[in-house]
DNA sequence: AGTATAATTGAAAATGAATTTCAATTTCAA
DNA sequence: TTGAAATTGAAATTCATTTTCAATTATACT
């Protein structure tokens, strides 16, 4: 978690943007949290032990959050944005069970390389993809 | 585009739903667009010929040709519902210009292939995905 | 240290798409 | 024909997201 936090502290700088307590405190809590989180979420989480820190600045955070490349968005399915870590964590997709709404990370190479491919033959230069499975997981489907 | 409205009217029926001239002129125009397209704009092309016909009924109907099975949710990256056709139209997933906004539909099975085993793999069972690849056209690649 | 300047904060307001409410109207089936 | 049910569209509501603004705080520069 230093590492991130230096990332996110450099970057700022770079931009000329202060490093607040704040900022720090709702950076943290949502490096410390692996789900993919919304705001409003994560907001609930910063104000148990900051009760002082509003909404608003959660809110710009996470903003931060994403530009400095922490997090990046996640689609679950809900219309709700979420967002997940980023630096540190390679890319991968999702197998999001459409019953209990539980989702898991997966990555194939294979998958990955024919993308690639695919957007190739069609003159497109790919730069990011989300590919995202909608099912049933194991213990879904048996309750069925 | 016949066959689709019949589809229309059957399932309508199946659930005890009228068929009205409302709900027909919007399917009919939604069936002649070939776009991804959203309530709004659906409405403001209802609206050119038939302007008695109001918002909240095109957002309605807009559902129940969902339901019906005639068109399904399409992403393009905006945060906007969009719907594409579905019924008569095979699965596609989409290359997304990150400049120009276009969209191009693809298919490949090798990677159709691919993702179904990756589910299995996970004991998930995979209903239906959702593959958009971000990037650049051949235009937009040009340009920069 | 003192002061000017710029950034930050959080409450409140605004936005905007999606959805619901409701009273009036229309359709259907008996 | 008549009562029940469905439909309609305007208006209101919801809810996440985003902006505004006045007060506070940090920083840079004497
Ligand atoms: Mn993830
Ligand atoms: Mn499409
Ligand atoms: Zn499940
Ligand atoms: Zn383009």
């Amino acid at each position: 978690m230093e590492k991130e936090i230096e990332l996110f502290r450099g970057e700022l700088k770079k931009i000329h943007l202060r490093v607040t307590s704040q900022r720090l405190k709702i950076v943290e809590a949502f490096l410390k949290t692996e789900k993919h989180i919304t705001c409003d979420e994560l907001y609930l989480i910063v104000r148990r032990n900051h009760p002082d820190i509003g909404y608003t600045t959660v809110y710009r955070t996470l903003k931060l959050i994403q530009e400095t490349g922490l997090a990046r968005e996640a689609d679950l399915g809900d219309k709700v944005l979420r967002l997940e870590h980023e630096f540190g964590h390679k890319h991968h997709d999702h197998l999001i069970c459409l019953k209990c709404g539980r989702f898991f990370e997966v990555f194939d190479p294979d998958i990955e390389l024919l993308q690639e491919k695919l957007a190739r033959k069609h003159k497109f230069n790919p730069i990011r993809h989300k590919m995202d499975i909608f099912g049933y997981c194991q213990k879904c489907s048996l309750k069925q």
